[in-house]
DNA sequence: ATACCTTAAATTGTTGACAATATATGAATT
DNA sequence: AATTCATATATTGTCAACAATTTAAGGTAT
């Protein structure tokens, strides 16, 4: 298997993200060139462009001369993101609820299941990726590309800041179900219980936080690796 | 003067960016990467740098292998960019109110003056430009980067639809003193009418669109010239 | 004149070599 | 041992040539 189809910058940009989003990817990480050529299978080239597209998301941080290194956001930046996305999934809240269709509560609904199984399964990094992308699920419902596009962003960066800031028990925070709750406040059109869940659901995230440092260190090939490609 | 200062992709974005608030760069326009690394006096390596973050703000649209124009945003993406707009300006405005210090107020008042001369000195373009980054200006006050900034790229991809879609008239939407009226509401802590200013700004803005189609032909170096270089 | 095919030009995509910078190594000195 | 300096290695930045693709041009047949 494994057709030899070839990467882009998207592709790339991708994997690292999803690293980042299931937290196998730790904030500071240093990415050299060649060691993620060598990942990929692609030139330089390819590689320096994907850098460039995820340092303006600031997921990673560029610096001239030095290369790159996953981001560590600062608590003040922290708190600016966890602040917009409290403001984003709350707008994007309504307009979802305006627009879902029973094909979107659906999608949602497997996705709750897909979570479900990943906990009993005791995967644990598949569960946090699934987590965050809920969030990035809902925020579809609601027809606005910029706005969820955003939205996917600060998502993406939470993962950075839990895994930089957020306690042992911050997964636990997810699992009380409030995910389904959610979903049926959406389908009930219940605006101001789904309000109320999101916010506890938010500032429970950020309460959570420590703001004290940890670090690890991996093998870049085993975080990566992750697609086709064994 | 006109130092031998090496430009970086930013700038270049930057110069490209501020063509087209101006709306002097019109949607549809080809961009050849020769072309442009004429005008700035760079390789081809920066341009196509420039060239992919400009796409991933949808400012310009790049096709494999057939290089890259300036974006025409569709009318239904006018609709979702104007909405998110409206939703993030609201956003931005209450922290805005909550934030705003004395500094801050002079900065925006400096800014509508700035604004008013362009107006009397008849200088269209930079009247226009200025218009939108009053929002920016605007947008900078509420101290939340990620916010702002995504402000700022819906005000960019604005100015593209403005420029596709809207009437002569337009201008004169934000001549009726509407920026000014909104500092004051600012300075007076009034959201309520901040708010209904915002909203009837908002509005007017986009009931001036037509969706109908127009175009120019005009030479890059006059058009994106206007840095330190002759 | 239009449509269609073939060939030439222009434009974009990719690669590899080289230059510039930063980081690591190690010896000499206090 | 710690510091400083010089050297060597590694990493990033830049450029120019080449390949692949698209677009334009020219010619032929209908």
């Amino acid at each position: 298997m494994s057709l030899k189809v070839k990467l882009t910058e998207d592709d790339i940009c991708a994997r690292i993200r999803d690293s980042v989003l299931e937290q196998r990817l730790a904030p500071g990480t240093k990415l050299t060139e060649e060691s993620l050529c060598d990942v990929f299978g692609v030139s330089r080239n390819l590689i320096r462009r994907a850098f460039l597209l995820l340092s303006k998301d600031n997921i990673i941080r560029l610096e001239k001369n030095k290369g790159a290194e996953v981001a560590s956001p600062t608590p003040s930046e922290a708190h600016e993101i966890f602040e917009a996305r409290t403001i984003m999934e709350n707008a994007l809240l309504k307009q979802a609820m305006e627009r879902a269709s029973a094909a979107d509560i659906k999608t949602l609904r497997t996705h709750l299941v897909r979570e479900q199984q990943a906990l009993t399964d005791g995967d644990a990094s598949k569960w946090i990726r699934l987590s965050g992308e809920f969030h990035i699920v809902l925020g579809r419902v609601a027809q606005n590309a910029p706005m969820s596009q955003f939205l996917d962003l600060l998502v993406f960066r939470s993962s950075l800041i839990l895994a930089l800031y957020g306690n042992q028990a911050a997964p636990s925070s997810c699992k009380g179900g409030e995910h389904e709750r959610l979903v049926d406040a959406l389908e009930n059109k219940d605006l101001p219980t789904a309000r109320q869940i999101m916010a506890e659901h938010m500032a429970s995230l950020e309460t959570l936080l420590t703001f004290e440092e940890k670090d690890t260190g991996q093998d870049l090939h085993t975080i990566l690796g992750g697609g086709s490609a064994a």
